[in-house]
DNA sequence: CAGTAGGTTCAATAAAACTTGAACAAAGTA
DNA sequence: TACTTTGTTCAAGTTTTATTGAACCTACTG
């Protein structure tokens, strides 16, 4: 191995530590992600992402907040899935490198499509379920009172299915105030 | 102890089994708490009491389910804080009984409440926070950095805090298909 | 009072979720 | 082909979270 190959000088240009406020900023995502139900370390790669202008890559977030491969790899992914990051390649250099998404509606666009969207659909199947248990159902008090509840339960996911695409607009107003936003 | 106490009278006029769709149900509550981020045992006892029209106890609740005292007692507590199941005192019974909130808009509103509010709250502090580490960076790259990714972190927190009165009043419409609903 | 029913608490236990790192692929390079 | 770099997978280990049940209150009741 050259002792100082490009990816060594680039590497070395970087300082493996990460400024005070980057670390609150962090510590926010962790907490903020705990709070959406999605593990800890999304949360902390994505703060880091967040903090940074330059692209970083797997190796250099795995140094940086001192996780292991494996979670630097699944974050990351999985955090492409939700649209919270980017990866973009250097002509030259084979690493995939990471930026993060700032625009708020896509964050939260993407969060509702991959949690809430699915949901909503394993909701009608259930409702269907709960409909065929519904017909083989013996006692007559317990029959209309399964009916009544299913209907409940079906204007619920009605009114449910309505609220998201409400969510997504208002929130996408006004994005532009976080930066010139040309997308 | 009396054999046939009042009690016993009307324990024994229940059954201590659920109908298969009501087992569906609670099932879907079970689902429902856990990706709302919220113990198993809530949704169950939640879906148990929405299933219902009559008020259940404690120990019915516990029968039913096959859960022990301890996570009942925790379950309803945290369900009538969030304000999905109220207590009601028949009279002439010590016991304290429970029915479920069926009005999307107060289950909605609850959980608001309770989880999305404080989580905002501390969202400001953690923005002074991060604003107090910025005088003392060291670094003028880093500082702009920081100021410009405190800034967004602001304009997120804003319309975050301005998009939960818009979903209390969206879900809210047409509440009303649920039930006679006088409030 | 002593006894009992209804309910809460919390330390111990069980279950679930997250993280790790070694083994494995894939794809470039010499 | 043999070696290196980059990244993925997943069983095993760790940490976190939820559940249990026995001890403990409190307020009735005889």
């Amino acid at each position: 191995m050259t002792a100082f190959s490009v990816t060594k000088i680039k590497a070395s240009s970087y300082q493996d530590k990460l400024d005070e406020w980057e670390l609150a900023v962090v510590d926010l995502f962790l907490n903020a992600a705990s709070s959406f139900g999605l593990p800890k370390s999304y949360g902390q790669i994505y703060g880091l992402l967040f903090c940074r202008d330059q692209s970083l890559a797997m190796d250099e977030v795995m140094k940086l907040l001192q996780i292991s491969k494996g979670s630097a790899s699944q974050g990351l992914r999985a955090l492409r899935q939700l649209g919270a990051v980017s990866s973009v390649f250097e002509p030259g250099d084979r690493k995939e490198r990471f930026v993060a998404e700032i625009r708020l509606r896509k964050l939260v666009g993407g969060f509702l499509r991959e949690q809430a969207d699915p949901h909503l659909e394993k909701g009608v199947a259930r409702l269907q379920q709960i409909e065929g248990l519904l017909e083989k159902v013996d006692g007559k008090d317990s029959h209309n009172r399964g009916i009544r509840r299913h209907e409940i339960l079906s204007g619920w996911h009605r009114q449910m299915s309505r609220l998201l695409p409400w969510v997504k607009m208002i929130v996408g107003k006004s994005d532009r105030l976080s930066k010139k936003s040309s997308e």
